[in-house]
DNA sequence: AAGTGATTCAACCGCCTGCGC
DNA sequence: AGCGCAGGCGGTTGAATCACT
């Protein structure tokens, strides 16, 4: 037992951090949150728990506005090749500080970029472990599009300095627009 | 058409920092 | 000066989606 209203508090609040609501965020709580940022500006982001407007964590809101209820998102837009340029240039210059990286990308937030990089990432070792892999395309993925983006691995490729890298990047096979594989 | 593996991305976790008391 | 809290950030995860066989 605790006797103490220290303790008492510790344990509310034990209690409200347990029934806080995870997980995907309905267009009800969307809504909530807009009204609330509309009224209040994006801050005080706890009391938007506190207050009862919604049963989730400060952070939580914080992210949810920051990633996807911002103004002026480009939100399911393919990265451009100006802004992958922008990405890989600014990566090597101030390392994995994704949220001063995104800065310097209208539209996109430190998630974006963080993910936008771990998927590089992923892509490139594959392609570096795998050598001269017959490697279909995925075509016609879901991507809305801003404009028109090549693919470009190329300027991801560009970046290292391995001569191997070199060659696959000269090595791949169009035809009519669709790559087929490494020569 | 169904199964499977690859890819994407939303959201959580934990650590760090700054600020107020 | 030290403590506690809120916000910010980077890393990670897992569900959803998609392409391929």
């Amino acid at each position: 037992m605790n006797s103490s209203g220290s303790g008492d508090f510790k344990e509310l609040q034990a209690t409200a951090t347990a029934t806080m609501k995870k997980g995907p965020w309905t267009a009800e709580e969307d809504k909530v949150l807009m009204d609330y940022v509309k009224k209040n500006g994006p801050r005080d982001w706890s009391s938007i728990q506190s207050n009862g407007f919604l049963p989730r964590t400060g952070k939580s809101c914080r992210l949810r506005w920051v990633n996807k209820l911002r103004p002026n998102l480009k939100s399911g837009c393919k990265f451009t090749l100006e802004e992958e340029r922008t990405v890989i240039d600014m990566q090597a210059r101030f390392g994995n500080k994704w949220a001063r990286i995104a800065t310097f990308l209208e539209g996109r937030t430190d998630n974006d970029v963080k993910n936008f990089w771990s998927t590089r990432q992923k892509r490139l070792a594959k392609l570096l472990q795998t050598p001269l892999p017959v490697r279909s395309p995925r075509k016609h993925r879901k991507e809305t599009v801003c404009s028109q983006v090549p693919d470009s691995e190329d300027v991801l490729l560009q970046n290292l300095n391995s001569p191997s890298i070199e060659f696959i990047q000269f090595t791949k096979c169009y035809v009519n627009g669709k790559e087929l594989d490494y020569i």
